[in-house]
DNA sequence: TATTGTTATACTCTATAACTATA
DNA sequence: TATAGTTATAGAGTATAACAATA
């Protein structure tokens, strides 16, 4: 690269193997944007992991929530993992579709709609919890044991 | 839009207030979860405290990359940002619209585009990174100065 | 009237392919 | 041929409004 811009003085560049000419110095020392970027590498990196099972990680959120509470109407669902009610609709329809789970009317509410696992959506479940188990421990492989600890702990409080 | 002040929000929204009949711990111990959760809530707070502006957050991080390094190249912007070239260029345009920054011919090289801030990009920049203090600060209000740190320290590892 | 779920819609973000103009 | 930028497009995530059935 021929052009060089104007000298900014002593800049100290750490360990960016991404374009090293340009500095990004205020991001660099935002937890937004640090957040932001460690969320989207690591998501994208569960999602190719999760490619050859057709389900994405809002999948395998609402299969485990339902694990964990039987019966759960699908807008408690969506509530607790923050999912939209008109979006829930499609997505448990999808699930609905691969014969993971099964939906009924609460006949206690006819409104409301039930959602329970079939036994295809156990087996898959289990499965897609070993496969989270392993990119868990190889997206944090360079954070100590304290480390995660902290991390998690912290995530929390925000 | 003349003078900009800046804004303190609305109440943040923790993760600690959401369904409470629902069980998610299954979800709870990752930290793919925690992120994204993390990083959605932030960045929809941020997003809100910078509505006036007609800003989104990938406006301010190209500014704020434009102002570090003047005379920058718009394709050198994406790659330091993660954002492909083909985003970058209606992303430009857009901030190039407002007047908040202008675009010229690389003449060594006349494939390229150099960016440069105008003064109303400057001042406007100033006024983001303003409102992005008092937003990092109030949403990360309940972690002591080390867990800041820490924090930052193992984003940086992910 | 309020709530559950559905449909339609829209905007952002991300990603890819095809194109131009330069190198 | 390769690179910088542009345009078009498509999938995923997120959000709101309008609606039907039920409470």
């Amino acid at each position: 690269m021929s052009v060089m811009t104007v000298d900014k003085g002593t800049a100290l560049r750490t360990s960016e193997d991404v374009s090293p000419g340009v500095s990004t110095d205020f991001l660099d020392g935002l937890v937004g944007y640090r957040l932001r970027q460690a969320s989207n590498s690591f998501m994208s990196d569960f999602a190719a992991s999760m490619a050859d099972t057709g389900l994405r990680a809002v999948h395998v959120s609402i299969l485990s929530v339902v694990e964990e509470n039987p019966g759960v109407r699908q807008g408690e669902i969506g509530r607790a993992l923050g999912v939209a009610r008109a979006n829930m609709a499609p997505l448990v329809a999808e699930l609905e579709g691969m014969r993971l789970l099964r939906r009924t009317t609460d006949e206690s509410d006819r409104r409301a709609v039930i959602v329970r696992l079939t036994k295809a959506g156990e087996a898959l479940l289990r499965n897609c919890k070993a496969r989270i188990e392993v990119h868990e421990r190889r997206a944090l492989q360079r954070l100590t044991r304290s480390e995660k600890e902290t991390l998690l702990r912290v995530l929390k409080k925000i």
